[in-house]
DNA sequence: AATACATATGTACATTTGTTCATATGTTAA
DNA sequence: TTAACATATGAACAAATGTACATATGTATT
């Protein structure tokens, strides 16, 4: 066991709202290994251009994703090293 | 990457469910290490009885924890063992 | 049986959350 | 500059969520 902060855990319980929401976790792992515009995105969801957008904020206001614009076309992808390791704990929990 | 089936996602997003609340995640970080009453739990979170008694069904139904009576008290411990690993890579990557 | 203690549960309520709709912003091509 | 496309954003709203209060249930003690 690990000595932690006083507000650690609240901090934490932000991180995992992230991955608590379906909309959310296919979005971050639909970008495991591709980047992907919101168009895209929309599409392999089948929802709601603006939706989407609105979870690409928060993803990205916590700061796992990051995005770049190339034309009218603006892709994100993931920022956050730990984004695979923490969907796949939860698949591993899942599946077995 | 790991090929997961369509639903696997949706169950995943509702066990992060259970972390992405600072009252469970907090309730299952003082389970950690030892097994805990209810009034245990209060006193410890400062917090009304029924507010974490009610959060505790929730971390039950998940099968996260799990509890025996002795005598009058229930105790309460974790019933899984992903718990940690899942909560310790939150911490992780917050204090990094 | 009555009381006290520990926990659970139903209801009510305020707050938060996710989505849709409408529209704004930004970019490209004609 | 206008039209078309891609994305973002604000407002509105229904649904879900977390907590407090009151009370019920279960257990031990007298």
């Amino acid at each position: 066991m690990k000595k932690i902060k006083e507000n650690t855990l609240y901090d934490v319980a932000e991180l995992f709202k992230n991955f608590s929401d379906s909309t959310r976790i296919r979005i971050l792992y639909s970008l495991i290994d591709n980047e992907r515009s919101v168009t895209e995105i929309s599409r392999l969801l089948n929802m709601n251009q603006s939706a989407i957008s609105h979870q690409l904020r928060i993803l990205k206001n916590s700061k796992l994703i990051k995005n770049r614009r190339q034309g009218k076309t603006i892709y994100y992808s993931l920022d956050d090293d730990h984004v695979y390791n923490i969907i796949y704990q939860g698949i591993e929990h899942i599946e077995e």
